[in-house]
DNA sequence: ATATAATATGACCAGACAGTCATATGACTA
DNA sequence: TAGTCATATGACTGTCTGGTCATATTATAT
């Protein structure tokens, strides 16, 4: 946590470090991400870096935290316990794929945050992370077997597997990819979003959602 | 590519050098990989090493070449054009599914590849992995579209980008998970590869199969 | 105006890193 | 034995890292 010092700074400063903090740890890997960088960045000294924060992983947790409850604070907005499966998970991808277009710093963040491998450090508090997203969805899962919305004679646990494959940040890349953007483009200008709209998110999902409802295979 | 000094090398002191190489870059991404770090294990000088490879880059690609093409060669064995569709998912995902199993370590190789983000110097030759995998996922469905076998009104580059996030490391990742043991620890001790026989990854692989080809609903 | 507390600073430190190079060792040839 | 070529070596360089700390600046209160 960020000590007092850092709260009590003028609200211009403290914007622009997390900005620029943000910036790094979206465009970098925990490990990759320099403090040094962010310090000349924002025109602060090293120093002072260290009066706000612990050291670099209380920064990043921070940072972290701030992203991962924004996107799921949209999230919970979009969200209705009194969906069907199909529905709610339709408005849960829609609105994911939205909030990496629409925020494509906080959601390059957290989806860092998903990738564990070759972040001892932080191994504990990603896989946290993990675990309450296969939670969520194993429940959701039950929930539609007993309401009868789901087939019964799959594994709750391997399907939310499946989804959290599925529903990551990959159809934000697959839109972003049509447009021949890579991420690293778009998050450097984010202007592109105007060619995606949220009726074109909205199209794509309702596909996805189909083939997640009936499958692949021809009728 | 090495050196010819490399492949006059003794093929103890050679094959020594690709293990701790390999065994380095399969538990840290390139940027965390320690040049240093390897030629001590491998009881070699620094020296010697760049005797060897240009840089710390040509060792990475020589490496992560040869774990591909050991990948490929084992999905290949498995892999019948002459089979429909789903049978042919089927064959290959167990394939890949057990090749990330009993190779742990060339699996992480090639799965750490996968993953671009944060590696800018490798951008460009990840890529080109993930459009040749996309690229032959396209073409499996377009065939199976064409012979019938799958629903025509999908956009194909749209399921092969579904597919390529199903299909990677997640079935394996998710098989060590439900015995409680992280892959850090598997790539440790993969002794632990007893429990999950061939037969066991079958059965799971046939469950996803099941939902690929017809969904989640209930009939 | 003075004293006290809060904040800001950047030179500095130790460690790690990729990469270099002059020198040493060995092996093979004449 | 002398000479030549391939190979091996590790001390060293330059750069970057996260992190520290004595000192300087500023704001607050008396």
């Amino acid at each position: 946590m960020p000590t007092p010092t850092f709260f009590n700074l003028p609200e211009e400063k403290r914007k622009r470090i997390l900005e620029v903090a943000m910036d790094e740890f979206a465009t970098h890997p925990y490990s990759k991400a320099s403090l040094s960088n962010i310090v000349v960045r924002a025109g602060i000294a090293k120093g002072s870096m260290y009066q706000y924060f612990d050291n670099k992983q209380d920064l990043y947790t921070y940072i972290l935290d701030l992203a991962a409850q924004e996107k799921i604070t949209y999230m919970k907005q979009e969200f209705d316990r009194e969906d069907d499966f199909f529905t709610a998970v339709e408005r849960l991808l829609a609105a994911g794929t939205r909030f990496s277009l629409e925020h494509p710093q906080l959601g390059r963040i957290v989806a860092n945050s998903l990738d564990s491998t070759g972040e001892e450090l932080l191994h504990d508090l990603y896989s946290k992370g993990r675990e309450m997203s296969m939670e969520f969805f194993e429940n959701m899962i039950k929930l539609g077997m007993e309401k009868g919305e789901l087939r019964q004679d799959m594994d709750p646990r391997l399907v939310a597997n499946l989804m959290y494959s599925l529903l990551g940040q990959g159809l934000a890349d697959y839109l972003l990819e049509t447009l021949g953007v890579t991420m690293r483009e778009y998050l450097a200008n984010p202007g592109i979003w105007k060619e995606l709209t949220p009726e074109h998110v909205e199209r794509v999902v309702t596909e996805v959602i189909k083939i997640l409802r009936s499958g692949l295979q021809a009728q």
